[in-house]
DNA sequence: GGCTTATGTTAGATGTCGCTAACGTAAGCG
DNA sequence: CGCTTACGTTAGCGACATCTAACATAAGCC
């Protein structure tokens, strides 16, 4: 979760997170969209990829991304988790427990 | 969003966050829990207060600590919009609209 | 094989972050 | 007022992040 929550800190790529949400798109197309060189862009994505955020797919010289909901899944609990108390709270914790051990990482 | 987001990439103020989500605690014991100087948790609080993710109290001497759930608002709403699509996402969205009128910031 | 298109990677400059050490402030007690 | 306790604030340093410019890779076309 710390990659995942350092990706979004950095508004430009929760900007093209948002991009990607519902339409997948090519480097190119996502870099023409915002005011600093492609290199920059490039580097955003391999920092979102490797937080688990965006999905890769190659199609010729092309890489279309689209954003991955599931990379989002412990932020979400994290958050949520403030919005309970007590007995909910605790029973969340029991269904995480008791998931860990089907998942390999991404804390 | 941005400041909330920047304060949470910090493993520390997650961690002081957690800490101070259900029990209320005076800086000085918040430190004591933590193997880093008293004046670097002085700063992590400082921060997460800016964001305003936490509730600051003052007596006497003391400056107790508690976390806003409502500061996450804003995250909340991102996070959760990963997990809509279509008419469900447009009816956030209108919902959202509706109620930036009756707030001042904290967007 | 050459040329173009699409993209990633590296080097280096600049900025920002988190830490410690030293100093400042403010409340309570005698 | 002087002393103590409890915190915050500032200066300065080392580490890391983001940007641009230049170079590298890889697929498709002729």
């Amino acid at each position: 979760m710390d990659a995942q929550l350092k990706a979004l800190a950095e508004p430009r790529r929760r900007k093209i997170l948002e991009l990607v949400r519902d339409q997948e798109l090519p480097a190119g197309e996502i870099a023409r969209r915002f005011a600093v060189t492609r290199p920059a862009i490039s580097q955003h994505l391999t920092v979102l990829r490797e937080a688990g955020l965006l999905i890769e797919r190659r199609e010729g010289t092309k890489r279309l991304y689209r954003a991955d909901p599931a990379g989002l899944l412990g932020l979400k609990r994290f958050v949520d988790r403030f919005w309970m108390t007590g007995l909910e709270r605790l029973k969340l914790e029991a269904e995480t427990e008791a998931a860990r051990g089907e998942r390999k990482d991404q804390a």
